[in-house]
DNA sequence: GCCAACGTTGGC
DNA sequence: GCCAACGTTGGC
């Protein structure tokens, strides 16, 4: 899950403790959470625009997806005309803070390991806020998130 | 600030 | 349903 540390950093999501992460507006994004994102479900935290940008830390999956009202309220950024109170439109997960990394593991780090060759978040031209991740590449970032303490 | 790689919009 | 124009994302 990205989000733009100016906007919503691992630090803010470590004092929340909880977020509902609002704000998306991309049907595919959206539908990650809806379909596939079950309580439980670990989740990576990537700052974009940053930094560097990488992988900040841990969250998991808290509650389900359920109706994003931002887009109904005409002052919020988040507003889309095209929602309404019988459609929201949008809807996003709530996400728990579990660990924030000591340092960033930053896209050029990610890029330079074989068995993240294949993962979304380091396909071009992919700019999703929300992507699916394997097992395999979770427990990878965490290995590399270990090592990078010592 | 640049710009490639998208997604969305709307006229037709 | 096509597709040009436009807007956005995000690494660099």
């Amino acid at each position: 899950m990205k989000s733009e540390p100016n906007s919503y950093s691992i630090k803010d999501l470590q004092r929340d403790k909880t977020a509902f992460w609002d704000g998306v507006r991309n049907y595919q994004a959206r539908n990650f959470m809806i379909n596939d994102m079950k309580i439980g479900d670990k989740a990576l935290f990537y700052h974009s625009n940053a930094k560097p940008s990488g992988v900040t830390g841990l969250a998991t999956v808290c509650k389900k997806a359920e109706p994003d009202l931002t887009a109904l309220d005409k002052k919020s950024i988040y507003y889309d005309p095209k929602a309404t109170k019988k459609n929201p439109r949008w809807k996003a997960v709530t996400v728990r803070f579990v660990q924030a990394f000591e340092k960033t593991l930053s896209i050029q780090e990610l890029r330079q390991e074989k068995a993240l060759r294949n993962m979304s978040l380091l396909k071009t031209g992919q700019r999703l806020s929300v992507l699916p991740i394997t097992k395999a590449e979770y427990e990878h970032i965490v290995k590399m998130a270990k090592k990078s303490y010592v």
